[in-house]
DNA sequence: ATGTCCCTATATCAATCTGATATATGTCTT
DNA sequence: AAGACATATATCAGATTGATATAGGGACAT
């Protein structure tokens, strides 16, 4: 999926500054979709050249300049029609997988080449991180203040997709504490 | 992790072409580590220039030449410093999440602008798509002919890594069997 | 028989993305 | 008072993807 798809389905909720986008990616839509902000910045301004978004700066507080980007009639159109064009693609290009990089899984796999005390830091490691992960995921707080990207949180939508990734974190953690002695010991 | 280093562990376990890694990487590691064409094959080429690995030209049988490639002493070494290291860098970066890009989960997210038909075939297609990587994963035949490559796949390590990815996908069958009506009916 | 499709196999490249870095200020901890 | 961390935007070299090209073999349909 595009860039600009992302960021105009998740500004579809509400404003928000490129900032907020990449927290919301970070916190409750944790493990579903990575993003830099070398690629959401130059995605906005693209979008904002295109009147898919317009934005509002707040030269505000003494922080530095707020830029809030919040999606036109037109950009709404645009995202319902291009949603509908990738899942199309999606489908017909017959790969149903994710792309996943996990430096983790792979270390593990050649952890034979690893001291003993290594590994078991990086299991220790690994299993504090995906509780903190699962945390971020079942939180129900508000997300950030001024913003309603609570309503993608809370929608049906987003509920599935969080319980989702939070079955798979709880596995996995079950798993690596159950097995990993085969690894060390 | 740098693609050198993955080409260099898998290589540890035995002669293989750049097509032959990238079909573990699709087959029995699947869902651990994705790599394109696009960067194996230069990641190949400049491990022979540096010597750690070596290439044997197969022009064969009428087939397009295969270029078999072997790890060398000196590969061996430089991949055994190079893993310690990067399995340090990891550990200090504090960042033990794995990177994701799920369509499949963003078009779910953004499905309330997507017909119901449309969410059905998605869903059914991704059950499918996990059915069949579930097999990959838990294939225990020969990976390739000429290969050892089985060994990497039979090792503890091995075992651990795709009884994990095994674990994990059939939580994500059972939760999508279980919820999809709440995303269409 | 001829076309279409998939598998084996390598290679390239434009477009895109990452990860590091720079800049700037406030708050909280030590 | 120093250091770490959070808010906030931006850039860019280097790495990666995804598409495309090339090329022969086998399978299956029309």
């Amino acid at each position: 999926m595009q860039t600009d798809t992302i960021c105009l389905g998740i500004l579809r909720s509400g404003p928000a500054t490129g900032y907020v986008i990449k927290s919301v990616l970070e916190g409750p839509l944790n493990q579903i979709y990575n993003l830099s902000f070398g690629s959401i910045y130059p995605a906005l301004s693209k979008l904002t050249k295109e009147k898919y978004v317009t934005v509002k700066q707040h030269a505000q507080d003494k922080k530095p300049d707020k830029k809030v980007y919040t999606i036109t009639k037109k950009g709404i159109s645009y995202f319902e029609e291009t949603l509908l064009e990738e899942s199309g693609k999606y489908v017909r290009s017959g790969n149903y997988g994710d792309q996943i990089k996990s430096e983790f899984a792979m270390l593990l796999l050649f952890s034979k080449s690893l001291p003993k005390q290594n590994i078991k830091l990086i299991l220790d490691e690994r299993i504090l991180s995906a509780q903190q992960q699962l945390n971020l995921i079942t939180y129900e707080g508000p997300i950030a203040k001024d913003s309603n990207l609570n309503a993608l949180r809370n929608s049906a939508q987003g509920q599935f997709t969080r319980g989702l990734m939070a079955e798979v974190i709880k596995t996995a953690i079950n798993y690596i504490e159950k097995n990993r002695k085969k690894l060390h010991d």
